[in-house]
DNA sequence: GTGCAATGGTCAATTTTGTAGTCCTTTGAC
DNA sequence: GTCAAAGGACTACAAAATTGACCATTGCAC
């Protein structure tokens, strides 16, 4: 055997040290603008920034941002409509029917586990600290988006249900990432966000049933984040978290339902 | 006024889409290099792989690795010899003094501060889940490493101790991620590994003095990981962690000492 | 209806970044 | 002293982004 190859034997050398991924700039671009659509600050149906604002905002070239603008076409979150009042609109979510999500939720089971276990000890820190460090402002802040929630959760919806719902989506958003923000820890901040893009898609598809009842812990968590009790700040916040692990479990076991 | 301008007035508009930072292949190159010198996989004194095998590893051009190399070493981590058993070492971390460390870490306190809050829910959490789901594997493996660092903390080190301590911070970061990697969660995985890479300037200075008080509460964390007694690993990791929290407290506000 | 302005669609020229391959230089071990 | 294993330097090429201009479509105001 030859001792030209650099490793001894062909056995693979634990290095460690990993494989660059260069990503491209358009693949940026595409990772940014869903990050805002699974944040909720662009609803169903909202147009985004036209391309030449887009690539303003995103300090890239309007070529890089039609790249990017192909990618989230074909993927089916955008529609892209030419002529004056056109532009970008954002799509509505395929609906899914109860049968479709339970089998793609079984199949993701492990790693919405995964999530919920982290956004567990996230979001209950979170609010314990939001209780300790929260500012007026951040008080006045997170009371409004409640006030916001519990409109939305009054309003019957009727046939533009699935809008009320996004909207109420996008306030719970508000309200979770507020509440980290008020924690002022970035490295809550950026947890909380992780794992609300990572629930996107599970979370979409199930909260058009548990609206109100959130409403309430929503206040319970506000009031001792306002009094400053960490202690019922975070007990409440798991309390709401462990409901809404619980909620999702429960649309993947029982063999009921339509 | 003419009304030509894009946003009303100047007025900020609160766009919720962030400018891409596009990275260049070498900045990348130096992020990953770095990771490994602060996780300890290579230690002062070391020598990386040749440029051409990093090329290789890296999966990027000999040319960008050079780049890299040069921001590593106008940075004083890398020194580069020429000629044939030379090729890059990692440098010693420049040596503080107690002073210079104390105003390093007051200047930083606010900073220290949140590592630690986001440090104690997610290595909590991890040893919780650890004894719950540790398979054999895991327990050979942080048994082994923690023998490792049994040997080195009853090592006096003499002349040496500096590379001695480089060897047992490394294994304590061994440890700890490993523990993550039992609890077998990404997100907890990747949350310790960025605490750990926060703390690698603070703690590499400090940890010279507490290396044979870690090394019993590591065997509790340990025994109650391999007894799978989750409410125990949790317990004995929060102490642990406010232990080390407390011990770069104390560095920073006595002014005694030196 | 007409025209305008806002918007996406297309293209070409240029610059910047990264890769591939070659050869040179230094240096330690045998 | 020779040689092999490094880093150093250079050239040619390929890929990715930017820039800027111009075209095509469409709805609204008049």
């Amino acid at each position: 055997m030859d001792t030209s190859t650099v490793g001894e034997r062909t056995a693979e050398q634990p290095s460690p040290i990993d494989r660059i991924e260069h990503a491209q700039a358009h693949e940026l671009v595409v990772d940014q603008i869903r990050r805002a659509i699974q944040l909720g600050r662009f609803l169903p149906g909202d147009r985004l920034p036209a391309e030449r604002d887009l690539a303003g905002l995103l300090g890239v070239s309007r070529a890089t941002v039609r790249e990017a603008i192909r990618v989230l076409e074909a993927d089916g979150v955008v529609s892209v409509r030419r002529g004056a009042h056109g532009g970008l609109v954002v799509n509505r979510l395929h609906a899914m029917d109860t049968r479709t999500l339970r089998a793609r939720l079984k199949k993701q089971a492990r790693e919405l586990n995964d999530i919920f276990d982290y956004r567990l000890v996230v979001e209950c820190m979170a609010a314990r600290l939001a209780a300790e460090r929260r500012t007026d402002e951040d008080l006045v802040y997170l009371g409004e988006v409640l006030e916001r929630m519990a409109e939305l959760a009054a309003d019957p919806g009727g046939e533009h249900g699935a809008h009320i719902t996004a909207q109420f989506n996008a306030a719970d958003t508000e309200f979770h990432l507020g509440i980290a923000s008020a924690a002022a820890n970035p490295y809550l901040i950026e947890g909380a966000e992780k794992m609300r893009r990572a629930m996107f898609l599970p979370v979409g598809a199930v909260f058009s049933q548990l609206r109100t009842d959130a409403n309430d812990i929503h206040a319970a968590i506000f009031d001792a984040i306002k009094d400053s009790d960490a202690d019922a700040a975070e007990h409440h916040m798991r309390q709401h978290v462990e409901a809404t692990r619980k909620a999702m479990a429960d649309l993947l076991k029982p063999a009921g339902d339509a």
